[in-house]
DNA sequence: ACTCGATGTCTTA
DNA sequence: TAAGACATCGAGT
């Protein structure tokens, strides 16, 4: 197995972690308020056995601007970036891909998603599969909610999720966000 | 508003 | 291979 790297990013709030690997993003990290709790929740998740040392430099261009833009409230894509998955289960992986293609400011339905990739049954293991995303924000699960409700979002919390909708569905940038409160 | 059954995938043993 | 866990859904009350 090649080697995986990763860098910090700092955001307006707080330490995010990025982690690539074959020139793939791997990992994300959504913003913590220390660099030592950002790392503890990587290693939590991606359960490395090998140590690696942060990166001064992140190699995606423009990539760390981005996700700043984002938490200022500027309507950012990132679909532009070639995401590593190869170690996912198919329909995990089939989830994902679909998920990475829901716009910015847009939601859809567990539901929906299921029927996107024409397994119309499967919502409840499409929500299953949104909890091992491995690259939140970068492949949005946080737009895809239940029918009736907001749904889950395990690893972060649920504040987390409705914050980064509360995000988008702002057109002006330059207001505060805490998911920390 | 609440219970409850059916549901698909993945992990674990 | 069987059981249990789940970020669901919709019908019934």
């Amino acid at each position: 197995m090649s080697r995986a790297y990763f860098s910090y990013l700092e955001t307006g709030l707080g330490f995010s972690l990025l982690s690539w690997q074959e020139d793939k993003l791997r990992a994300f990290i959504l913003p913590q308020k220390s660099k030592e709790k950002a790392l503890s929740m990587f290693q939590k998740q991606a359960r490395f056995s090998f140590y690696l040392r942060p990166q001064e430099k992140v190699p995606f261009p423009s990539l760390e601007e981005r996700v700043q833009n984002y938490f200022e409230g500027y309507p950012v894509s990132f679909t532009t970036y070639p995401f590593y998955l190869d170690d996912l289960p198919p329909f995990t992986r089939e989830v994902l891909k679909a998920t990475a293609l829901i716009p910015y400011g847009k939601t859809i339905t567990y539901g929906q998603l299921a029927e996107k990739i024409g397994k119309p049954r499967a919502s409840r293991a499409v929500g299953r599969a949104l909890g091992q995303n491995p690259l939140p924000l970068l492949i949005p699960c946080h737009r895809v909610t239940a029918r009736y409700d907001w749904g889950g979002y395990s690893t972060y919390g649920l504040r987390f999720k409705i914050l980064l909708l509360s995000i988008e569905s702002r057109p002006n940038p330059g207001g505060s966000f805490s998911p920390f409160v």
